[in-house]
DNA sequence: CCCATGTGAGACATTGAAGTCTCACATCAG
DNA sequence: CTGATGTGAGACTTCAATGTCTCACATGGG
């Protein structure tokens, strides 16, 4: 492993437990020196927007394998249903491996990297107004309150997996049904 | 209005859109010099403190005005499903007015400030717990896990509110909701 | 062997925010 | 008026992390 992925594999792991890590934390986490570190990136800033860019192709990637757009399409309630899950499943699994990506202010407030945000979270509303308008999802709710309400459960299935508070196995099933049936009692 | 209460109604709203502001800007903001809020507040980590503390008494307030622990301890159905509502009401409320609390790593990382939360979800929990036992809360997830689900509703909420996208009025009724009922139709 | 490349260690410089200090000024109670 | 208190402005110091640079070394291809 070239020591840009050993970078790049142990950054957000540091971050998620520690937001502040110094570049020399980071550097040690990867097993790596710190001037190997500001040789492939500039600046901290630089680590953080490269970080933000791959949460971003991840999760398009994730949308691309659940066929979000493909769901949206079909009308059918089944199927964008079943695309839900797969693509709720998806992102549990990257809010572990980019879990700093969802709340770190460089990343949150890059301009490039908003914009990039913004054009995923088009694709996924709808997939959201699809399954509003097919009665998988309530119609009573900003579809972009959706993606919100989505958003912080991977906030808080994250930091529920740091303390160790749930299983990982169980995580993607209780994300699943928290946003889908809500944790009122049947 | 004091300078140090002007610090205090300031910082939280400053922090709130951009939580590395520096303390010459939340001194800007509170229209205060930067030695008074050194004055007031010796060092950056001190403010962040307090401030959490204070999130830290809203919250317990929070449970206290809502009766949880009579709730809890009443084993009707009913009044925990109707304090349930009041407490969900409440916080939104608080994670508009604390949203920085919840994520800022200083004040997530302080040793006194977890002991203090972890205090104040313990008796949190009494409710959920009493709730999933009664029938108003589905039993088959870990307590703690529907704390983190709330958590993250909140940090949801409060994102939701500083993007404009829901209305204010709206927010405690969509939270309620995802909580409860969650967002897939009925 | 030899060179090219990438690296670690560590000295060094830079920077930007934090924190300190002084002083003049406003306010206000007595 | 007068002293006490709190304040703003701004100069100043400190400090920790960032970013730069050099050099010796390892490795691997030729």
């Amino acid at each position: 492993m070239s020591s840009r992925d050993a970078v790049l594999a142990a950054a957000p792991r540091v971050l998620a437990t520690q937001p502040t890590a110094s570049m020399a934390e980071i550097a040690a986490a990867a097993g790596v020196g710190r001037a190997t570190l500001h040789r492939h990136f500039a600046s901290r800033e630089d680590l953080l927007r490269e970080i933000g860019q791959r949460s971003l192709d991840q999760w398009a990637a994730s949308m691309d394998e659940a066929r979000v757009l493909e769901a949206a399409e079909s009308g059918d309630a089944t199927v964008i249903r079943a695309c839900l899950v797969d693509l709720l499943t998806r992102y549990v699994a990257d809010a572990q491996a980019f879990g700093i990506a969802l709340t770190d202010p460089t990343v949150l407030n890059d301009p490039e990297l908003r914009e990039g945000a913004e054009r995923c979270f088009v694709d996924e509303l709808r997939l959201h107004g699809a399954a509003q308008a097919t009665g998988v999802l309530r119609p009573d709710v900003p579809p972009r309150w959706l993606g919100h309400v989505l958003y912080g459960l991977l906030v808080a299935v994250r930091d529920a997996l740091v303390e160790g508070d749930i299983a990982p196995r169980d995580a993607a099933g209780l994300v699943v049904t928290a946003f889908l049936e809500g944790s009122g009692a049947r």
